[in-house]
DNA sequence: TTGGAATGTCAACATAGCTGACCTAGACTG
DNA sequence: CAGTCTAGGTCAGCTATGTTGACATTCCAA
């Protein structure tokens, strides 16, 4: 009976206290898209097209069915954003070399270019983001977010992490 | 010179952290929607609504103007999630007392069963992944997710969270 | 050699965002 | 009171991104 209110365990997770955990991620999430969506529009790109060349610059040469699963979209949503990547020059899919039916990816340097301009935006938010908030805050939002993804995410999550490919 | 290589606060801060931090909010914020998209895959909803039934829960009596700025959306996008949900029956708009041109937004019984459903199915994976972090990872959590948000997305937040309406 | 997996393509459609134009009703101001 | 501004609604049309379903091709493996 130690834990008849609850403790710090407990006390802690009223309602309202997950309804301003959820707001939050709403809201931040918002922040997160802000600066690479600012940078795609007017290109004829979007999110997607930000995701793909994500993970395709982390992971060059990923097959396109991997992509699939990090991406979690169909491989027709995927190939009709992949095509325009390859016919602009930005992405390069290679026959696979030990199985033909895959195709390896890359960025070009068109590509990288972008991926980088892409990126270091969104960095630099992470980055003013972590600064303010100091590195004991980063630990905790790093430990509640790999704890909110669903179990099949936070292993592609964690084999990128501390994998490499 | 005590900084010179950085201290916690810049050692700390690599790009591939940094990068770890973003793929970590991309695949958290699936794992975030993926619960309440399951409820609505089937409705004739989607995210859209459940933002919508979310805020105005969340502010009764909220014009449409003001959960327009929570949601960045153009009227006419939010407009056409509003007349799907007041049609229904789940929403109810209400000339407004003081200015009749406002309208004030209300959930209606029906409607406020359908975002309890939603926002226990959110909560509850918010909790479980609360209790796992435990308490000084979700002050972290929080503070960084705060850090993350825009300006103006910021005031929006804090006046929700301690404001009340 | 046949079956199945990986990939790609075509068509059709839904959702949810956008812009621009235009309307009404009501409020405010000179 | 006239004129202008504000809140909201609506119509038309566009884009980006997702979905299914059907089907072709390639090629590995039993």
């Amino acid at each position: 009976m130690s834990d008849v209110h609850g403790g710090e365990n407990l006390l802690f997770l009223t309602d309202e206290q997950l309804r301003q955990g959820i707001e939050a991620m709403f809201f931040a999430y918002r922040g997160f898209t802000a600066d690479p969506d600012r940078i795609l529009e007017g290109m004829a790109y979007g999110r997607a097209h930000h995701r793909a060349l994500h993970f395709i610059a982390r992971a060059p040469g990923t097959t396109v069915n991997n992509l699939l699963a990090i991406l979690g979209v169909t491989k027709q949503s995927l190939n009709r954003v992949l095509r325009t990547l390859v016919e602009d020059g930005l992405v390069e899919s290679r026959v696979g070399k030990s199985d033909k039916r895959e195709r390896n990816l890359f960025l070009t340097e068109e590509g990288a270019a972008l991926e980088r301009k892409l990126s270091d935006a969104q960095r630099s938010r992470m980055r003013s983001a972590y600064r303010a908030a100091g590195p004991e805050a980063v630990a905790g939002f790093r430990t509640v977010l790999e704890a909110m993804m669903d179990g099949e995410m936070r292993r592609r999550y964690l084999r990128l992490k501390d994998g490499g490919s």
